[in-house]
DNA sequence: TTGCGAGTTCAAGACAATGTGAACTGGGTT
DNA sequence: AACCCAGTTCACATTGTCTTGAACTCGCAA
């Protein structure tokens, strides 16, 4: 080969930059929710283009080290986020684009695993207080912020409940069922 | 003063082990909102005593260092989380319980400004994509995708809206109207 | 005035997260 | 068999964040 070192610019200098832009953005946001930025622009990616992507070409097209994608790619099949294309070993992969169902699994596992940690953890002191006041002994917290404060975590697992119900089309009654909780969390945390 | 060494133990430990349980809980939530620990404990034990807390008075039942007090304190007033009981100097603190302001404020200014950003990427390049079709041109994305991805961020960005609009009592009839983008919002998302 | 106690600031250490290069693995091809 | 190529794994560099100790400021009291 002749041809070399001028003839073709590496893929991520001819891949449309307003592409790149966007996963760009993508990455931001998602970085935001607690994944790491990577995660996003290779789903957008994969997303934009629409067609067979192997590792190799995303790891150019968004001019990071094949390490890199290895992994993002395994964590983002993890979530179900992509998938290879067969069986066959090196598959390319694709986007799935139904992301409501990670969305609310995330809701479910992680956001409400932290709620109920504290839920529970109010629950202990409330029981103690409780406890401490049949002796007549002090505690050094309000009892009553505990209250108020448990009352809160439930009306956000309560929100959090509705969020992950939903689905189209029967989400439009859980909604509504939903709207009195949203209506008690708002009310909680106004105090 | 003879009395020293053994007659009272550092407040940490004196403190209930149930608050800083509740603190520390609450702390992690924080955390995976993109906030610090410390940030949550602070609140948190401001909100459960329920009394003006000097900063030094913090730093030891937390077992931090005051430093670090100085510092989240500071933050927390920035958000209108905590206040000073007076104007005087070296006034101590209260939690402020009517976090939800806060939040809206935060969900509107963070997460809008990424949205938007991602918003703004897309329509660029669908601009682009109508430029380069009139010109005979192809691109290397899907416009169909293109759209199919607003759509998203369009719904989510409605989502957002409707979240950040709740105020009690009123937040009702913003809800009414709100139940049809978050219906859209999780219709998009299905593909 | 001097000293004290509370809070602030800052340079630096501890620590975790992110990304890379290079060695390795394991099919498929020549 | 020897090689190639895509992908995986891992030790390390880099980067950024969290936290601290120590020096400093400022009002107040002796």
């Amino acid at each position: 080969m002749v041809t070399s070192a001028i003839d073709s610019p590496p893929a991520h200098e001819r891949m449309s930059a307003r592409v790149l832009e966007v996963c760009d953005a993508a990455g931001a946001f998602i970085e935001y929710w607690g994944f790491k930025a990577v995660h996003g622009r290779v789903w957008t990616l994969l997303a934009l283009r629409n067609e067979p992507l192997a590792q190799n070409q995303i790891a150019d097209s968004l001019g990071v080290s094949k390490a890199l994608v290895s992994s993002a790619i395994s964590e983002l099949g993890g979530y179900g986020l992509v998938q290879p294309v067969s069986e066959r070993r090196n598959a390319p992969y694709v986007a799935v684009i139904d992301i409501w169902p990670v969305i609310s699994r995330i809701l479910r596992e992680r956001e409400w695993m932290l709620i109920e940690r504290a839920r529970v953890a109010l629950e202990a002191t409330l029981e103690e207080a409780e406890i401490q006041r049949r002796y007549g002994e002090e505690v050094d917290y309000d009892v009553s912020r505990i209250q108020l404060l448990l009352s809160i975590t439930e009306s956000a697992q309560g929100f959090l409940k509705l969020l992950v119900s939903l689905r189209v089309p029967r989400s439009v009654d859980a909604l509504g069922k939903g709207l009195i909780s949203v209506a008690r969390l708002v009310q909680s945390l106004r105090g």
